[in-house]
DNA sequence: TTTTAGAGTCTCAAAAAGAGACTATATGTA
DNA sequence: TACATATAGTCTCTTTTTGAGACTCTAAAA
């Protein structure tokens, strides 16, 4: 049974005929995981050069330690994320970008230019949509 | 006080500098919403044709009727799917995207592309991280 | 008369996110 | 010697978000 592609509605019928489910579809895969609240900021400092763990915490205030570290390791278990410790003491963590994770940015990255370019205009929707009955 | 944009590094120092928080950086704000578990596929759907309710609800077996709702109501907040309701009995509500989703999906579908491209190398990395000490 | 269809809402359980304290070791300071 | 600081986390507990499943309403069809 081969891996389900981009699912177009004639084939999530087909793959309904089949019985399939979607937990395997790629681009949800993929995507879910760098939509998280915290992984676009890490990735945006990652992809303009190596940080610490110690230097994003300062970067990014208003993120717990926790949150850090899991988003790091999830980022770094797919692949898009390299974690170095050199053996001082204490330890230092460098992470950077592996090859995959600069090739998926490149991708990503227009959407961030996206959202630069038009978050006014999202954010507009959403007032006007919080003012009107439907919010 | 201006928006906050793409935060560099430089920028988030600055941002600390004066007091600024995160929380109204307009690439998380407009990114964090479009990344949820169920947009991406909804938006795909919606990007090929407007679909109503009911189609999506049989298109995507595995989401519940609730997140359906949820996942519809927040793009439309956004601006990007129009919700328009023909006053038959009983009601028939077909969900598009708007022009700005148009647009913000022209930027979205290059990740997806890449996500398509890429996912065996990204399941791979999954897996081999699982396999070492490190999973 | 019971069923079906459309388009949801409501309630409750499970999962995820977040805050804050705590750990280890080595160095610097009083 | 005693105390504080730095790095890179982990642990526990609380709050928020997600998700499943039952329930609602209306009108037409079987």
């Amino acid at each position: 049974m081969d891996q389900i592609s981009s699912p177009t509605s004639a084939r999530l019928r087909a793959m309904q005929a089949e019985g399939m489910n979607l937990d395997n579809c790629p681009v949800r895969t993929v995507v879910s995981r760098l939509g998280s609240k915290w992984a676009p900021l890490l990735l945006q400092l990652l992809a303009e050069r190596p940080h610490r763990f110690s230097e994003l915490r300062r970067l990014v205030p208003d993120i717990s330690q926790r949150m850090i570290t899991q988003t790091l390791r999830d980022l770094e278990r797919d692949g898009y994320v390299n974690r170095s410790v050199l053996p001082t003491k204490p330890p230092s963590v460098t992470y950077s970008l592996t090859d995959m994770g600069v090739s998926m940015f490149e991708s990503y990255r227009l959407l961030f230019e996206w959202a630069e370019a038009n978050h006014q205009a999202v954010r507009a929707a959403r007032e006007a949509f919080d003012a009107s009955d439907k919010g």
